[in-house]
Parts: C-alpha cells; sequence; structure tokens
DNA sequence: TACATCTTACCGAACGTACGGTAATTTTTA
DNA sequence: TAAAAATTACCGTACGTTCGGTAAGATGTA
C-alpha cells in the first residue's frame, strides 16, 4: 500500500470549500487538514507559506474556473449573445450551488486577512465587471449602458447571496438570476 | 483621578464596530477589550456567557437603534412617503458609514458562529423588506410591485457594500442609494 | 540490468502563542 | 459599609507552524 498523492484539484476544491464557508480566519488547519485527506505537515509541504499560501491558491484555482467557464464563454463570437449570457447564468447558478455556496470574495474580505487578499479581490471584480460590460456590447447597448448593467449583475449576485444566506431561501438567488437575464434581453 | 463607569451604549457600539468589521470568529476579546477599554474579566462580568452573549448584544442594539432611527420615520405617517424615504437613505448612508462599513448580518452569517444568530438575520432582514413594503404600499404600488421593490432594495444596499469592500470606493455604494431612491420616485 | 542516490509526498509529535474563559482581589459607587 | 464594577493573575485548550523522519517513486551510473 503506496502512498497516493492527492490531486491538485482535489486538494485545491477541499481547501475552497472551507475558506468559503468559513472565511480566512474561520478557516483552521484541523479541518482544512481533514477535507484534503492531507495530514497538517503535509499541507505545509504543498503550501510552505502555511494557510496564506493556502487562501491565495484558492483564490487563484477559482479564478481559472472563472475564466475558463464563464469568461470564455461569455466572450466567444462563434455563439450568439443571447445563448452565451444564457449559459453563463447556469454556470453561475450551479458554481454557487444554487445559492447555498458563499463567494469566494466575500468570505475573503473579512478582517483579519483581508489585507492579504484585497488587490486580488479588486481585480477579480473588475474582471466581472469587464466581462458582463462585453456582453452589453455585444448586445448592443451603449458603454454606459453596458456599465451600469454589468455593474448591477454584480450587485444582484452579491446581494441576492447575502439574502439567500440570511434568510435560508435560495429564491433570492435564482429570482435574481432571472432578472439578469431579462434586464438584458427583455428590450 | 477615578475611572469612569464604561456606559452601555459606548459599550455596545465598541463591540460593535469590531464585530462588524471581523466577524463573530475573528473578533477576539483581547481586542474587544481594548475598544471598549474594559478588562477581559470586566467585559464576562457585563456578558457572563462571554463572545456570544456579545455579539447578541450588539446584534439586539443595532435592531433597536434600526428601529428607532430608520423603521419608525419610514413608518411616520405625519411625513410624506417621499420625504421619509429620502431620510431613511441618508441615515442607511450614515450608519454605514458611507460605505465603509460592513454589514451586521453579512459579518456574522459567516461559520463558525452564524449557527448561533441566523434566526436573529433572518428575522431582522425580514422587518427590512418589510418596512420598505409599507414604504411602496404608501406610494401607491401595487402589493406585487411594493415587495419586488423592496427585496431589490436590500439586495443594492447588500450587493454594492460587497463591490464597495472589494473594490475600495465608495461609489457603488452611493449609487445604490441613489437608483434607490429613483425606483421609488420616479414613476 | 542492478544498485545507489536523489527527490517527492507524506506524517507523528511537539513548539510557542493566542485564544476564550475564571477566581481572587481591589476599587468605585451609593 | 455593603454591593457593584473593574482589575490582576491565572488556566486549559486549540491554534498555526515546525521538526525529524519514513515510504516509495524517479533518476543516475556501472
Amino acid at each position: 500500500m503506496g502512498k497516493q498523492k492527492i490531486l491538485d484539484s482535489d486538494l485545491l476544491e477541499g481547501l475552497a470549500k472551507v475558506f468559503r464557508s468559513k472565511g480566512y480566519d474561520g478557516a483552521n488547519l484541523s479541518e482544512l487538514s481533514i477535507v484534503t485527506n492531507l495530514k497538517k505537515a503535509s499541507l505545509y509541504h504543498r503550501f510552505p507559506d502555511g494557510k496564506k499560501e493556502m487562501a491565495e491558491a484558492v483564490l487563484i484555482h477559482i479564478e481559472e474556473w472563472v475564466d475558463k467557464n464563464i469568461f470564455d464563454p461569455l466572450e466567444n463570437k462563434k455563439v450568439s449573445p443571447k445563448k452565451r449570457l444564457k449559459n453563463a447564468l447556469i454556470e453561475i447558478y450551479n458554481s454557487y450551488n444554487g445559492g447555498k455556496d458563499n463567494c469566494i470574495f466575500r468570505a475573503l474580505s473579512l478582517e483579519p486577512g483581508s489585507e492579504l487578499f484585497q488587490e486580488k479581490i479588486g481585480i477579480g471584480i473588475q474582471k466581472w465587471i469587464s466581462a458582463f460590460e462585453k456582453l452589453g456590447l455585444a448586445l448592443n447597448f451603449t458603454e454606459e449602458k453596458s456599465h451600469e448593467y454589468a455593474v448591477q449583475t454584480l450587485i444582484d449576485i452579491q446581494g441576492s447571496l447575502v439574502l439567500t444566506k440570511g434568510l435560508n431561501s435560495t429564491k433570492f438567488f435564482e429570482n435574481a438570476l432571472k432578472g439578469i437575464e431579462s434586464r438584458y434581453l427583455e428590450r
């Protein structure tokens, strides 16, 4: 019975799950150890800089996932803008587990720890806004409207996630996604 | 030069400041002690059940403040609905320090600790929705529209606070409040 | 091919520290 | 002067981190 290498993707998804639900300070090494099937010392083998490096790796992992599964398809000119939007909303719905999971940005923006990730989070949010701005333009909205709608899209997602958590009902998130779709598609 | 008795309101505001910025787990007794000018053991004299009781007291304190400074004026029939809305938005703006401060609901809805406050938070959010529903009715919107607008008001506030924090710019919060106002006032 | 060496992946045990919390005592207040 | 409030000194525990070490695959060399 030899030692199996834990796959990077499994590892990062385990870490992500904890950081998303507990934030930086609330995520403790014991639990990170359990969800990754790796003892604490082994986590330090993978991440010599410790918890901070783990959270950063999670942020990067999620960013890559979003690039590939949301941003790239959203800008794929071989598909109609309407279809692109619909696909993106489905991906968003699933990636937040229908509204039951937190956003990593929100989880990591509480002190202590927020200073460490502030810059990465800012860039990440900016990328979301840009992606939806491009969609707006592709749907022939003005630059101004495209920006306004992009910002409102993020606000709807983030705000509805807060209500979904606070009132323990996914309907807010679901309705928000529907609202985003009709804002773009109903002229 | 004797020691001054710490006033309940100052005490709770100090505690609130820490819980809002750090969440339940991130708030530690050393800092709660410093910000209240009370040694740890003295905090335990005031709150025998410890940190949990402190966070609950903060939640209650904020709820009372909101009742008095936002909900009551918002339902005061001696003032026109339009004026009531404008006053409420000003109070909201100031109470979030122009967008720079977190919402206590959001701060306390991360694990660990979220279980402890889930119910109180749910009731609190529900009260916000109800208050804005009544405003919508007073402004002669249908019940359905009043509900829709009330939910969207909370989403705009919460979502814009996330963007404000994440991008370190209060313009998102400011614009959201303007958007709320015009949604109610521009027919 | 065969064996030695290097490297990767992992782990048990322990470290110093900071945590939430408590007991005993002094100070303040009325 | 008695009760209430605040303080000092302390406790057990859980935290993030580090150390010393093992198993096993990869690489180098004859």
